[in-house]
DNA sequence: TAGTGGTCTAGACCACTCA
DNA sequence: GAGTGGTCTAGACCACTAT
């Protein structure tokens, strides 16, 4: 069978494993790895590319391949919708609006929609439920100049998350994890003891630069967030 | 100048946020598009690739590639070694050994690690710290058989955490990202009230099925996981 | 400035999977 | 079975950067 990119990614990992090829030092050029193992350059370029995306080596023009001293891993973390996170679990989800109004966002909301400084935005909280009990709890807020279609979008039935989603699909963003003490309200919704520790996702979503909405998402006690390496 | 595989990714993604091409509609093939845009097969199937990666798209043989009708983000999160953290932030980073034993471990830790019976582990508890504060309080299982030499690591010198890095690079794993409230003598640690919420990593590592290590990590209240989606 | 990786082209064959 | 994406080859030229 010919030699594959895959199959070379994991003969080049085993050399760098086996120490044969030390951290830090220097491995061949793609023309001669390619040449040992009979391929094209095109198909070696390929492995050692997906190894530097990989964190394991680093690769310079005239500088050539290293094995990274300090490699680091990534992570990638799926941030699907909510309902498709609960469907997935095998509940039903529900969504209920909790508040929804058009009024003047405070300044680090302003500040991070770029809104002018007397300018309405749209505010939302939104509880998401998995089988009726509170899998999460929604705040956003959404400038309304990015998307004037909100103030008519049906949000009793459809949740702001999925109807943006539809709507400015493919956006860029930014998101922070964190972990956050429940304030007594959402304590009460959660129906659990105040103060106790949500896993909390604050995001922003934005077209080019158009920024579009910012969005804290606490999840119920207990939620986890898994991935592979 | 030639069209390259980055222009014309963002010329798809334009007819794509358009509604040119609809959620769920099916777009003409690589060959078609190739044709269109004049560049190569080859250039064009890297495009598309890149937007199946990013979710945007579905690709299947046989049945084309169609704009995907629920777009799952992803993003990309560094897990880096803790010093490098640190010093990324521009502080001086130290560690503190706070427990360091060989002992029986727990039945879920054992279960994790695929230990025998009877068969010890090493346990270790390191203190994280930036300019001397508290960064983050680690709580780690070795299993012993993978990384025997670990016994001899000067590990107040170099912490568990950079040893393994160094000597089991490239590792696979698995990371859960959470919420938890911190115990009391945590808490005293940093130096803060009892149950605080403190964002939480657990993280299993293994090369092929040898399982190496399984750690938890909490870090100071406040963190926060940054990255770009 | 020369060496190295980055990436495009044109062609080929293969592997899936839908009809 | 036929259409589509998956991926390899061989060659070329370009862009960066270490020396």
């Amino acid at each position: 069978m010919r030699a594959t990119q895959a199959d070379i990614r994991k003969r080049l990992i085993d050399r760098i494993q086996s120490g044969e090829w030390p951290l830090g030092s220097r491995i061949p050029d793609e023309s001669d790895l390619a040449e040992e193992y009979g391929c094209a350059r095109a198909t070696m370029n390929r492995a050692l590319q997906a190894l530097a995306t990989e964190g394991l080596v680093i690769r310079k023009r005239k500088g050539g391949t290293r094995v990274s001293l300090r490699p680091v891993r990534h992570a990638r973390v799926a941030i699907p919708v909510i309902r498709d996170q609960v469907e997935a679990l095998g509940e039903t989800y529900t969504h209920r609006i909790v508040t929804q109004e058009t009024r003047l966002p405070p300044e680090t909301i302003r500040d991070t929609l770029q809104l002018h400084a007397q300018q309405d935005a749209l505010f939302i909280e939104t509880l998401h439920c998995a089988d009726d009990r509170p899998f999460a709890f929604e705040r956003r807020w959404v400038n309304l100049d990015a998307v004037p279609d909100i103030r008519n979008a049906p949000l009793e039935t459809i949740s702001a998350n999925e109807w943006l989603v539809q709507t400015v699909p493919f956006s860029d963003g930014q998101v922070t994890f964190t972990a956050v003490a429940l304030d007594t309200a959402l304590a009460v919704l959660f129906d659990t003891a105040p103060r106790t520790a949500s896993f909390t996702i604050y995001r922003t979503t934005q077209i080019d630069d158009r920024f579009i909405t910012a969005m804290t998402l606490h999840y119920q006690p207990g939620y986890e967030l898994r991935t592979a390496l």
